[in-house]
RNA sequence: AGGCUCAUAGUGUUAAUGGUAGCACGUUGGUCUCCAAAACCAAAAGUAGGGGUUCAAAUCCUCUUGGGCCUG
């Protein structure tokens, strides 16, 4: 789909949906906050972040949050409701979410699901039936230290004797999820065999915006650079400061690739490399997830290249590569 | 242009008794129902080039190319 399409589509979907929902989604760096505010503008939408680190308070720099001038009057909802020592799971959020939707739709408007957490966006369009049992810390410590023990094929022979049907599903080797899989059936039982796909409760559109990999991974490499600029460094001062870093909340993308600058383990240029290449990775992993809805909306996106600018080594490499 | 030495995937390698070219990182593809910006799986990719010895060469010999060191 094109970007001039955008209106005229978005126009005959509001004619037909009876329970519409809008999803903008796309890979870190790929412009989802302008399209998405946007949009909302071109359909009275309030926006869901469907993001798993811009729940957190504190981090504004880190993930990249709209600020609120970039809002420009749009509602926003999900962002920065929790101290990062809070711990927020997907079934939290789920029902957050969800609650939210319903205010948007009482209010007359049009609910967006904006952001880039794969899981988040498919527990609400999917409907996902979260099993109800609470992450454990104790059980948890316990079956790691089983699996450190006696080996990871251990604990997942222990979890086919509980569950055959999830251990099939889950390699041995991925012991949290395994972990998590015992832990449902220890302490609740009843597990989600039945994974088929039910309707999704929504008429839904969903927007994607695509870049070619050399052109994304070149806004990845400069938007770091920008986050440095505007102050990465002394956003996670204060976050180590004040939590522990153990804390999910604290494996963010910039925040885990800053700590051993400021502990003084290693330069600055190397973080920042590190930094660029684990944003790269996740990039990829989301397109991953994207790539199972057929029914998206890619808008292609490319920019008109500047000749000059100082390159970065990805830019560097691709260009090393001849064309044609 | 005398002598010595080195050359293994994109990168690193202090991997390979003359006998299946390995590991790590990167790259690419994938999995995913309460840590998901996480965790995990898989694949592609290499002996600098030419000759020779050998049943068999990354490994031994030789030439070429390229890098480093030493000596005028």
């Amino acid at each position: 789909m094109k970007h001039s399409d955008l209106k005229k589509e978005l126009k005959s979907f509001l004619k037909k949906a009876k329970n519409p929902l809008i999803v903008v989604l796309g890979p870190t760096a790929s412009g989802k906050t302008a399209l998405s505010i946007e949009i909302a503008h071109l359909v009275k939408g309030e926006i869901i972040s469907t993001d798993s680190r811009q729940i957190y308070k504190g981090m504004e720099i880190g993930t990249d949050a709209i600020s609120e001038k970039e809002q420009d009057g749009v509602p926003h909802h999900m962002l920065g409701i929790v101290t990062p020592d809070r711990e927020f799971s997907l079934a939290e959020y789920k029902d957050e979410a969800l609650k939210k939707i319903e205010e948007i739709k009482k209010r007359g408007n049009i609910p967006m699901l904006v952001g880039g957490t794969g899981l988040y966006i498919s527990s609400i369009m999917e409907g996902y039936d979260v099993p109800r049992i609470a992450p454990n810390k104790k059980l948890r410590e316990k079956l790691y230290k089983e699996a450190e023990k006696h080996g990871n094929e251990y604990l997942h022979a222990r979890l086919a004797k509980l569950d055959a049907a999830s251990a099939e599903k889950i390699h041995p080797n991925n012991v949290r999820y395994v972990v998590r899989a015992i832990e449902i059936n220890l302490l609740g039982g009843k597990n989600k065999i039945d994974n088929k796909k039910k309707k999704s409760p929504f008429d839904i559109f969903m927007v994607g915006l695509e870049w070619p990999r050399d052109e994304l991974y070149e806004r990845i490499d400069m938007r770091v650079d920008r986050q440095l600029e505007r102050g990465l460094i002394d956003e996670v001062k204060k976050l180590l400061k004040k939590y522990d870093e153990d804390l999910p909340a604290m494996s963010s993308l910039g925040l885990k690739e800053i700590v051993p600058y400021i502990k003084g383990e290693k330069s600055l240029e190397e973080c920042t490399e590190i930094l660029k290449k684990n944003t790269r990775n996740y990039a990829k992993r989301q397109l991953t997830w994207f790539r199972r809805y057929k029914n998206i909306n890619w808008i292609p996106c490319e920019t008109t290249k500047k000749p000059q600018k100082q390159k970065t080594q990805t830019a560097k490499k691709a260009e090393r590569k001849p064309k044609k």
